[in-house]
DNA sequence: CGCTATTGACTACAGATGTAATCAGTGCGA
DNA sequence: TCGCACTGATTACATCTGTAGTCAATAGCG
């Protein structure tokens, strides 16, 4: 329901998964590691994901404490049954299907694919 | 490589892959099945998709004939990739504990991805 | 042979997004 | 106590996106 997370945003939103609550000065220091974004641009996007009430902030002393509202698990969720509907009608199988085909899938991946579906049939 | 096809272009690639070539109002027709929106809309989606080079189009007496560059597949398969990482850090087994965890897996599912793992494992 | 319908090209315009600069309030150090 | 540094708020601005309207060329109909 929430309003959708642009790219920029997500990328706020993953340093406040990471740990919260953060200020914003915090949160720069994180995205900084990644993207080369001035302090004005991370809390321009701060403001905006505060605007789309997916994060929330308390007041402490003069700045901010920022924290998600929505919790990381729920996003990817959401996002990925969008994914799944909008490329593969639904179903997730052609998903893995298509990963398989295009060699995506490690030895690793695929014990653990084993161990889930085993987990499912229990 | 190719640029970012955006949410209501896509719905128009989607008609361009379901048969090719197409005149705009061919695509407009199959379009309007789903989305309310106006002829001209559907072209000007068709001009932003030849600037991104996504489509082409070739000349049929005073109209043009529309078709795809790209194979759905690959944009399946990209888009697959970048939410894969995106997402769940590159890894394939956590979408699919994720989706599993969501309950979002059909028995059908179920024995559709053991088939695949057997393929995966001969 | 001139008019109209068709079709692509160009223009429009508001909202979202990326990326900041600048303003304004205020608590702390000199 | 005064000014500055820090911090959120406001403003900026180009590009992309969604959603068309309008213009100009032309081919076919009457």
């Amino acid at each position: 329901m929430s309003e959708k997370i642009s790219e920029a945003e997500l990328v706020v939103m993953e340093a406040l998964w990471e740990a919260s609550p953060q200020t914003a000065n915090d949160v720069a220091g994180r995205v900084t590691a990644t993207r080369d974004w001035s302090l004005q641009t991370v809390k321009t996007l701060l403001s905006r994901l505060m605007a789309k009430d997916v994060i929330a902030a308390d007041q402490d002393g003069r700045r901010f404490l920022y924290r998600p509202v929505i919790a990381r698990d729920d996003y990817v969720a959401s996002e990925t049954g969008r994914m799944v509907s909008r490329l593969f009608g639904g179903r997730v199988s052609p998903l893995v299907a298509q990963l398989a085909s295009q060699d995506q899938l490690s030895a690793d991946d695929i014990a653990q694919l084993e161990e889930i579906l085993k987990g499912l049939k229990s």
